[in-house]
DNA sequence: CGTGGTGAGTTTTTT
DNA sequence: ACTCACCACG
């Protein structure tokens, strides 16, 4: 163990070896803070701290379990597995469980995921007879989402004017009615959605405290991974845990907090000294990871942030590349410059594709990067999309298991109560649901016993339901006697999933079979690993507590081949690679068109960028596109303000640009992208030249072309006309593009010009 | 009640 | 491009 330390540096060591007070650890992009995390974990067990009094919480189910993994090395599995380590909402799910009945819940509680949220939102929304134009499930959602996470009751918003104003102004005053009805149907449903999880954890605390002072008490130690990224409600519950013994250490860097949008509080990390007099703070600043330049190039960038703890990041790696530049002229060039870029590095220092990644803003983004790898056989791994839990037929089967656990899961039973199709339509459901509502209990009640609920249906109708609740409730009897891999392919054979799921041999169809068998699979794994850590009956409830939190990044198959990497740079937070290409550094996309009008907003995003840069080893591309195809039709696109913030001794600023600048007179600055720079960067929304470009765009000149000519196409790029045929407006060229290849244009619809 | 077609709106990020 | 809501018909 004395070794292990030998391995830290000096601040790494002292951040791991101060244990008696309050550590706010300042981890500069990749200083080794996972280390520092994993040694004082190792440090704490070595100092006598019995591992099952440690918590550690992280944010992702994956740095939970990069975390470990890596402790296990140093102390052995054993004992790793001892210690409370997982995610905030895992972590205060398992704690919830055992205390439920506290808060009114049974401990088979369901979890509803987002989609059930926003379904559950819509339901409420209409049964309100609320204009769902106005009332977007979207923003309703986001709305008390804020307010959960920042430990907002429905009573508190109905007293908070400024939240009430600003519902007014949005046009949707009844939003807190909504809020308030929303909780009322979670609870009857026995369910918590992700933000409860923590909300609950709140009050769980808050109003009991003798649970409190029980936790409070167990845990001896505890360490919070990602703190910039906490918010107002976990940093609440973390102050309540250790407000007897002060003894814990949070993590994080302010230059990577970008996810404000979901509620957290970069104040949280911002604040600590002034929160903890008692404090210690350690400022880790040697980056191991990236080369003197891209150290250097981000911290240029990051210097435009005004709110942040100021640090001094270094590296003592050789100066490396400076930051290569990427201009195309379309969206689609983009991708081939990118990929272009990518066989060609590859070719030239042999390193595997997985040393490449392409991060871009939205995920949207990614489809022009995968058709053109696919089309020059590039492998490659797509991070994002749709999880495998939240896949149609996954969801469908999951909610049979969630109904039998929990028959009050009015989603799950929305879900599946005419799925496979039984002849219970949308006018029954809703029949239902008004019902239940009249008579205050559950739409299962309604169900499984329409006539004292006084249910008006005709009798074929009655006959279905009782025959549905019938099918539900046999599951419900074999679930305390059989296994949960066995109730599994009983509730898929006996439901008429698996005779649906073969009704049609099409691809598709396929695909679910698989998915449905992947499902099944993994059910069998977790009970036979469960049954061998000891658990004798392995419930479904076990196993729907533990994929309710899963994500598509968890699924950690084993790669057999290379591959690029390709995923935003949200999920990028925390990786590393030799090689990357940042995408799309666009106005109105990095930074995104959301946070226009908000200078906070900005900052986030110059942090997102921040991210992306330091997340290359070796070299880093920054690449834009003059036009992009967005929301059905093409737009013109201005270079993103951040590339102009970058101090330009990093970066690497291509020959061809002098040219450029003397082919576009209406250039009035230097700039490294040879476009347009307005003398001021681009400013907020209203003073844009968003419309200008607009104009632009239509009013290309037109030009007499002749065969040998060259011409700049918008989309296209440079290029060489080779033939022309036809008069007038049908007149049509055959062109050879310098990247795309020979196409042919109708100039009366080309968007080109002759150089 | 179910289906199949059309048309509109949509995209920021995720536990 | 892709999903979702709505509508008309069987």
């Amino acid at each position: 163990m004395e070794d292990y330390l030998e391995e830290l540096n000096k601040s790494q060591k002292e951040a791991v070896l101060y244990t008696d007070g309050p550590a706010l650890v300042i981890a500069g992009a990749g200083s080794g803070k996972t280390r520092v995390l994993t040694y004082k974990i190792a440090y704490l067990i070595q100092q006598g701290y019995r591992p099952y009094t440690i918590l550690a919480l992280t944010f992702t189910n994956k740095a939970a379990r990069e975390m470990k993994n890596r402790v296990s090395e140093m102390v052995g599995a054993e004992t790793a597995s001892r210690l409370w380590m997982g995610t905030f909402h895992s972590v205060f799910s398992r704690i919830l469980r055992k205390e439920a009945v506290c808060l009114g819940y049974t401990k088979d509680f369901t979890i509803y995921d987002t989609s059930d949220s926003k379904s559950l939102l819509k339901s409420i929304i209409k049964e309100f007879a609320l204009d769902d134009k106005k009332y977007k499930v979207g923003s309703v959602f986001g709305r008390i989402s804020h307010a959960k996470n920042a430990l907002i009751s429905p009573d508190d918003y109905d007293r908070n004017r400024s939240l009430i104003e600003a519902d007014h102004n949005a046009g949707i005053p009844r939003t807190c009615d909504i809020y308030r009805a929303y909780v009322a149907r979670c609870k009857m449903a026995q369910a918590m959605d992700f933000d409860d999880l923590l909300y609950n954890t709140n009050v769980l605390f808050r109003d009991h405290p003798d649970v409190l002072k029980r936790y409070s008490e167990f845990f001896s130690y505890v360490l919070v991974d990602e703190y910039q990224d906490t918010n107002y409600a976990q940093h609440v519950i973390v102050k309540k845990l250790v407000q007897n013994h002060h003894r814990f250490c949070v993590v994080g860097d302010d230059a990577q907090s970008i996810y404000s949008f979901r509620g957290a509080e970069i104040e949280n990390i911002l604040s600590f000294e002034k929160e903890y007099a008692d404090s210690r703070i350690f400022k880790l600043e040697q980056n191991y990871r990236s080369t003197k330049t891209i150290v250097k190039a981000a911290n240029s960038l990051i210097d435009k942030n005004r709110n942040q703890i100021r640090k001094e990041v270094y590296s003592e790696n050789i100066t490396g590349n400076k930051i290569g530049l990427i201009r195309a002229y379309s969206d689609l060039e983009e991708g081939i410059q990118v990929m272009g870029k990518i066989a060609e590095l590859r070719m030239r220092s042999h390193c595997p594709y997985s040393d490449f990644a392409i991060l871009y803003r939205t995920n949207a983004q990614s489809r022009i990067f995968e058709e053109e790898a696919r089309k020059r056989g590039i492998p490659y791994r797509i991070y994002g999309g749709l999880s495998f839990y939240q896949r149609k037929e996954i969801k469908d089967v999951i909610s049979y298991f969630r109904l039998v656990v929990n028959p009050m899961d009015e989603e799950a039973l929305k879900r599946i109560i005419n799925y496979p199709l039984r002849g219970i339509g949308d006018t029954t459901v809703g029949k239902i649901i008004a019902c239940a509502s009249t008579n205050g209990v559950s739409m299962w009640e309604v169900v499984s016993d329409p006539d004292t609920n006084a249910l008006d249906v005709n009798n074929g109708t009655k006959r279905k339901l009782i025959a549905f609740a019938q099918l539900i409730q046999s599951f419900i009897r074999s679930s305390s006697e059989i296994s949960a891999y066995d109730l599994a392919i009983k509730i898929v054979s006996e439901s008429g999933i698996q005779k649906e799921l073969f009704s049609e041999m099409t691809i598709e169809y396929q695909a679910k079979r698989e998915n449905l068998q992947e499902l099944l699979n993994g059910i069998s794994l977790f009970t036979t690993n469960r049954e061998e850590e000891g658990d004798e009956s392995v419930r479904l409830i076990d196993f729907l507590s533990e994929v309710s939190l899963l994500t598509d990044q968890d699924a950690d198959e084993e790669e057999e081949v290379s591959k690029v990497t390709l995923m935003t740079v949200h999920s990028a937070k925390g990786l590393e690679f030799k090689n990357v290409f940042v995408v799309g550094l666009e106005e109105d996309l990095f930074p995104s068109s959301m946070c226009m009008n908000s200078p906070k907003a900005i900052e986030e995003e110059r942090r997102l960028l921040y991210v992306a840069i330091t997340r290359a080893k070796e070299n880093c591309f920054l690449s834009c596109t003059k036009s992009r195809f967005r929301n059905g039709s093409m737009e013109l696109c201005r270079p993103s303000r951040f590339l102009y913030e970058i101090d330009p001794q990093f970066l690497d600023l291509p020959e061809a640009n002098t040219v450029k600048v003397q082919s576009q007179p209406e250039n009035n600055a230097r700039s490294p992208f040879g476009v347009a720079r307005t003398t001021t960067p681009p400013q907020f929304k209203k003073v844009s030249g968003v419309t200008d470009n607009k104009k632009n765009i239509s009013s290309f000149p037109q030009y007499d072309l002749s065969v040998g000519d060259h011409i700049e196409h918008e989309r296209f790029g440079k290029g060489e006309v080779i033939s022309l045929e036809g008069e007038g407006d049908s007149c049509k060229a055959k062109v050879a593009f310098e990247h795309v290849g020979e196409k042919q244009l109708l100039l009366k619809f080309a968007r080109f010009k002759k150089l």
